[in-house]
DNA sequence: ACTCATATTGAACATTGTTCAAATTAACGC
DNA sequence: GCGTTAATTTGAACAATGTTCAATATGAGT
């Protein structure tokens, strides 16, 4: 076993206080946008001084990625939970279902396709890769749409589809160009998609 | 006339000065990125002090808003350019002349669709205006295409391809998701064009 | 309880946006 | 031309914020 009473007291103080640290920085993000995060209001805000920031994350891009990061896991899960019985429900299902999340936690959202990291150093791999991950989730139901192609037609498929949903999300949400009230978004995306799947051949001319 | 004999001098230098400034921060702002302006470096490239900049453009988002509103201008020149004899060849040399065009300024057009402003200012609004007169270019060529659809529909139709193919070009450049290469992308905007106009009856299903 | 390794601290530093009193400069009347 | 004046320009000082690191405090092992 490996539970909390095995863990020194010390370990215990610096994962609660990794996870405090998260949470408020998450927090700032979501209510305030990533430009208002700072390091030394997480800092008081957690109650420790801001070198335990620093020696826990490295810099403070690695508060804002391991925030990023997390905001992924969640999109991926939420994403993973839309029922998958019927391949054309699924995929409307996939796409609200990201307009959901993104119209609850738009700026994490920003966070996470904004960020540029200091001078030019890369994004973090894994980030890069979970992000696919999240929308490889498209893959089953084209694939059952789509029988006949091959996996590299189906990979650019699932590209193009969610980055075009991106698109219209996130430009969509975005108050300075006269944001598209969440309601008419929704009826916006469904249409595009009856279009775009219909165009594909996988609903049928009404 | 108002020729430039008739400007006092001090108004040629100011003038002069104005339009250095912005080549330099667009430049910077073209080949490092938003996040590597600075004041002073723009100011000593300029030839002038800091305060000047600042004299001349109320604070530092002054230069990148300037910066941002010039490149939409081009923007749309380049997208006016677009021949319009046929419609559906028109919506197929917007989206491609803007595909060009986001890989040419890569770095331009993610200042001009990223930057948030200081505290919670609002966008200015002109830019705003300029940003949807841009893409109200669409609007003729669906219009034509489309006689029966009314105005609103129009404008969200307008509104959504322009997203779509926003989102395929900014992701599909985006170094750090697995950049897709610029001949490739062109693609898959074409693509994205053919399945889409198909699905709304623009284009006969082959 | 003592020792030692480790974690924590926060003052000092570095970078960068912003201000403003003083210096400079151009325009104007003579 | 020259002095006066109003406007502009300057850059040192300030403010805000990311980063470092020597000194301190703290938990672990005996």
């Amino acid at each position: 076993m490996n539970n909390v009473q095995d863990e020194p007291l010390r370990d215990q103080k610096k994962i609660r206080r990794r996870l405090q640290i998260l949470e408020i920085a998450r927090a700032i993000i979501a209510t305030k946008g990533l430009r208002s995060l700072k390091v030394r209001d997480v800092a008081e805000a957690a109650g420790c001084s801001v070198g335990s920031v620093y020696n826990e994350f490295g810099d403070f891009d690695g508060v804002i990625l391991t925030v990023n990061r997390e905001t992924v896991q969640a999109l991926t899960v939420r994403l993973a939970g839309v029922p998958s019985e019927d391949p054309v429900h699924q995929l409307y299902g996939l796409a609200e279902t990201y307009l959901a999340f993104f119209a609850e936690h738009a700026n994490l959202l920003r966070s996470l396709f904004e960020h540029r990291m200091e001078d030019d150093r890369p994004y973090p791999d894994d980030i890069l890769q979970m992000v696919m991950d999240a929308f490889a989730l498209m893959h089953p139901p084209l694939v059952r749409l789509l029988p006949e192609a091959d996996d590299v037609k189906i990979a650019l498929l699932s590209r193009t589809l969610f980055s075009a949903v991106h698109g219209i999300i996130s430009l969509g949400l975005e108050e300075r160009m006269v944001a598209v009230p969440p309601q008419m978004l929704r009826q916006q995306v469904d249409q595009f998609l009856d279009a775009h799947l219909t165009g594909l051949g996988i609903l049928s001319v009404r």
